[in-house]
DNA sequence: AAATATACATAATTTTCTTATGCATAATAG
DNA sequence: CTATTATGCATAAGAAAATTATGTATATTT
């Protein structure tokens, strides 16, 4: 993986996100469909992702439903109405986040500093 | 500090971003400069501040030249050729970390992926 | 038959941060 | 005039979130 360290503490905004989207995914899906979105760029680990979804569930954020497909087993996460609550807040930091961000990298996007 | 998380893994590109664009700063101008900039949003903490500018000196992106002003300490830091090219580096992992980002929470930006 | 893909899991370690504390001087407020 | 806030640095203990390395198991492709 050659992730940037910048991605630490973003992966719970990404799978709620994802989740508030797709209704329902099971994890293996959403290593998929981040790497599809970002192009590859973005290679979630099973170290990384499972853990995290553990505790999304144990913060009651998630429901889980065990499901066998193809002899396979998979199990579907969604989000819980508390879960659907804090997605919006995640959001809204994660905006914040990258406005902060660009502030500070692009100084001259905000007018209000100059003198 | 009601930061979120979201920052975590970005603190070294912020220092390195603001002593490229300020040739030399001291670390409680960094902090002031960050809260400015931010409006208040993100408060860099002296313990994760100090240990980081010594990391990044210690791995020769940094130098540091020590002045007494005021009768007291400041320790000016800029960066080294190293640490320049590096920066350089960074800031475009922060640019393609907030196109996925943006990619990941706002899929229609991304026409490519559309069926 | 071997390698890759699908699908989950966890343990050890590392990285990065928060929280708490410590020292010291200068300036401001009550 | 004394207490608080601001300036300025530092580190130690602990938490949080990740990486890296394994482990298990079935399905598919080479």
């Amino acid at each position: 993986m050659k992730n940037s360290q910048l991605y630490k503490g973003s992966l719970n905004t990404i799978i709620m996100k994802l989740l508030e989207e797709n209704g329902r995914m099971y994890g293996y899906e959403i290593t998929q469909k981040v790497k599809l979105i970002t192009k590859g760029e973005l290679n979630i680990t099973e170290g990384a992702l499972y853990p995290a979804l553990h505790k999304l569930e144990a913060d009651g954020l998630l429901d889980v439903e065990v499901e066998r497909v193809d002899n396979r087993l998979r199990k579907y996460y969604k989000l819980t109405e508390s879960g659907e609550k804090e997605t919006v807040n995640r959001l809204a930091e994660l905006e914040d986040f990258i406005k902060n961000m660009q502030s500070l990298v692009t100084p001259n996007v905000n007018p209000d500093l100059q003198f």
